[in-house]
DNA sequence: CATTAATTTAAGAATCATTATCAAAACACA
DNA sequence: TGTGTTTTGATAATGATTCTTAAATTAATG
């Protein structure tokens, strides 16, 4: 099956690929539908299976209960937040060593790019360090 | 609210614990339905919701469509086989100074027991490796 | 043990994210 | 431009999970 270019889907990966987020798919219709008020919310998420499934977007699954995307598609990983739910990205240079480690422990195995560690952003980090303070 | 101790919610910890997979609710609801044919899923699922709340089991969002449920608190970590989806664990001993780095490079951010990796499992890895080969 | 209040259950309905359906529109390509 | 393929929009269907309710079970208290 061959890929048309169409104008939704250019839409699509370019909104995605501005935004810093990472959107689920009814987020980033609102946004897709400011430059295309006629798209349908199906034609969202049928272009970001194709385009996950081509590799030109990533699609995270990191336990919460909407899929969400990510335009960034280099080696990076994710922080999602189990407070606010806020996603961060965590960059390789922010892992020291640790991306060496992995593949030398894990050879073999192919280990994705789209790795998502469960913990608390910034924000909360320090609300929660506060909390504990008071109590 | 006070936590009850009820048949069905013992059952239910005690048979994930049994298990070694990572099972989805209703993989467990079948399987505590042998000791207990009139329980019912919604039961399966509201005290695996207060049985994670509670840290009492862990609730694994690993990218499935569906949750997973992991009898086992202590700390370790999951591939994702992104072949065939199984869930294999990866314990601490196999991580090398993984963590250590990982703790260092996070601090101030609480790094939860349950991360999740995506990649081939033993398997599949093998298969994949034997397919590029032929090709 | 008996009474009363709180919690939990089973069954089924409801919700909501995602997928599937299908006729019409857009696209590819000769 | 014509023709076969792909995509779209609208909407229905699916499926995992949550919610609802009356009845049953459990906890707390005398």
């Amino acid at each position: 099956m061959k890929l048309s270019k169409t104008v939704q889907r250019k839409v699509i990966v370019d909104e995605l690929r501005k935004l810093k987020c990472h959107p689920t798919a009814d987020e980033l219709y609102e946004v897709v539908r400011r430059r295309l008020p006629r798209i349908s919310l199906g034609t969202v998420y049928r272009n970001l299976d194709v385009l996950s499934a081509s590799g030109e977007i990533l699609r995270l699954g990191i336990g919460k209960k909407q899929m969400c995307f990510d335009g960034d598609t280099s080696r990076h990983y994710h922080l999602v937040c189990r407070c606010c739910g806020a996603v961060d990205d965590i960059m390789p240079g922010d892992m020291g060593n640790v991306e060496k480690e992995l593949d030398s422990k894990l050879a073999g195995r192919i280990l994705e790019a789209s790795v998502s560690f469960s913990g608390y952003c910034e924000k909360c980090a320090s609300r929660v360090k506060r909390d504990a303070q008071l109590s």
